[in-house]
DNA sequence: GGCGGATATGGGAGCGCTCCCAGATTGTGA
DNA sequence: TCACAATCTGGGAGCGCTCCCATATCCGCC
């Protein structure tokens, strides 16, 4: 059915050779026949079978992406849809395709393997947000090349892409220490996760700036997920806190139940901050204040990194850290 | 690095063909040398070369899973992110692996001509709501299988899961209509995608049912979005329903939004039924009403239906229709 | 005991491509 | 004018596997 090099090449009468420099825009070829050979190719609509150039070259333009399936996140969360628009779009933009893997515990080990032997992905991209992941640590160890999403603190050989939650969280809490709040509460995210932690560390930081003593009692760890942040903002409650820094937008809007439900005003009781800048936070009742992170950006920008590492055979780590930007909307006014 | 088929034979003193025979659960191995040679396996951490399998035999354990990104949709409505879930599930299950594409507009021709002949997937599974996609009638002609998910209501060669959603509607109305509300509007989806078409005819068919003519201004099209909702119940709002029925949860979110703006309460002035009972709707102000359809269920269906017709080369067309459930909670409550 | 048919194993060919080297053709300078 | 380099083209080898056919081995039965 779908015509082959060969014939590409008895049709214009070359040889295979010339058809696949053609096709892999090597310079050595004259003008004219490159041209002539384009028109067949056209013409035929010929396409390379993919296996068959991953099997001889050792490269196929696919990249493998990850993500955790375990957590629930996923499916109420726009973080992983978005994060995986950002590295489809990218892929197409640069003629790569993904073949996407949701790591489900049951299937890991099996998994892992696959990924790292099958010999049919160029390199991975892996969001993981476990400190200690297994498929990191065994990615590490083959020569697969492979790009976290989300930064690696220890291991100084992985590359990786990711905002800096640190500086966005310090500049939120910063904000409502502005505003002039003076209990400010936390819910992080799971502290396994580095983001959680640095989200974290950035509270932390934003009261010591101000000579504050952070109080264990106004911290509450969470998951990101909307339960999560219901669950724990209830139990903060009781400590009256004047603001609520949430490290995900899911938790904020959990937060904002919890209030409601316990007749708390926002902002005028309790101000609110999260954490994304999600479709639906400027849409939260109050719309949410809330610190911007590029997801798009930064599945898009790991995608070219792993080209970029896969085709100059070049593992040099790199890492980007890519900027936050505080939105303030409706949850975080003038405190009286 | 990763051994071969050839060094495993090596190793286990056998040939070549033994060993892939074992590897492919061949019956005419005797049962010493399978276990030997899966001994061998096991110890070298064998993995076949999918490149080179697919290059040999034209399969690939690999399914394509095409997804229209023009809706945005896809970021906010976890419709999308549970159908990825149910269908890598289900390879995952299936020993199979998923390629994942967005389909962009602008990349699309030269995506559907990729999909379709590079060779490296056994199948498609493709999630287009419209009636006229073009990937869908390029697939058509094609011998490639595939499996639609949402059903196509012309071409009767075509494969397809769905769930009914004409009569989850139906019931969801019937049931509006038990309670007494006499002024039911609804806010359709897109009546360019099958199930905005199907939804809203079970809508009809309801009231047809209580021989209640449909009143055209009790009618908005919208497109699946929270702002969708929100814009087209402002605007529904001036006939003054005493129930609204959205073909969606988000639609019911954002139609939830513009009744809470415009004072009214729910369920006491205006009752509300959605469609889809995505996680979020149990935990809206007040739970969401809603017609649950099983999404996950359908992509592991449509999985299953896939691999079955690679295997057995059988392009045979089949068809599901699953049912939905409707699912009372507080925004539908009896009438006075 | 020997014959036919199942059962088990081995090896050749080839999937469609890339890479490498060899050969042909053209251009350049002394 | 000739030698030598630069440019362009062709074909062999081989990537790791599956499929097919040939061969070897075993068993039961007349």
């Amino acid at each position: 059915m779908a015509p082959t090099l060969e014939e590409i090449a008895k049709r214009a009468g070359v040889s295979r050779s010339t058809v696949s420099r053609v096709v892999n825009g090597d310079v050595n070829v004259s003008d004219t026949t490159r041209k002539q050979v384009q028109a067949v190719i056209q013409r035929n609509n010929y396409q390379p079978n993919v296996a068959a150039r991953s099997l001889a070259a050792g490269r196929t333009k696919i990249l493998g992406l990850v993500i955790p399936a375990g957590v629930s996140a996923l499916f109420s969360d726009p973080y992983f849809p978005l994060l995986i628009q950002g590295v489809s779009s990218a892929c197409n933009a640069h003629d790569h395709s993904v073949m996407l893997w949701l790591a489900e515990p049951e299937f890991e080990r099996r998994m892992i393997h696959q990924i790292i032997n099958n010999g049919l992905i160029d390199g991975v991209l892996v969001s993981s947000m476990l400190l200690d992941d297994p498929l990191v640590l065994a990615l590490g160890q083959s020569n697969k090349p492979f790009v976290l999403i989300g930064r690696h603190p220890t291991n100084r050989k992985i590359s990786y892409i990711d905002v800096d939650n640190r500086e966005g969280a310090r500049e939120a809490v910063a904000h409502l220490l502005r505003l002039g709040h003076k209990r400010i509460a936390t819910i992080t995210g799971p502290l396994n996760a580095i983001a959680g932690v640095d989200r974290r560390d950035g509270y932390l930081a934003a009261l010591r700036e101000r000579g504050m003593r952070a109080d264990d009692k106004l911290l509450a760890e969470s998951d990101f997920t909307e339960q999560g942040g219901y669950a724990s903002a209830q139990r903060l409650l009781a400590q009256a806190p004047d603001a609520l820094f949430c490290a995900s937008d899911m938790m904020a809007l959990g937060a904002l139940r919890a209030l409601r439900e316990a007749g708390r005003r926002v902002p005028e009781d309790v101000a609110l901050v999260g954490f994304d800048d999600m479709p639906f936070a400027a849409r939260t009742d109050p719309p949410l204040t809330t610190v911007r992170q590029p997801i798009q950006r930064m599945g898009a920008l790991a995608v070219e990194t792993l080209i970029d590492m896969a085709t100059n055979h070049d593992n040099q780590p790199r890492r980007v850290i890519l900027p936050t930007e505080l939105v303030i909307r409706a949850t975080s006014e003038r405190a009286q």
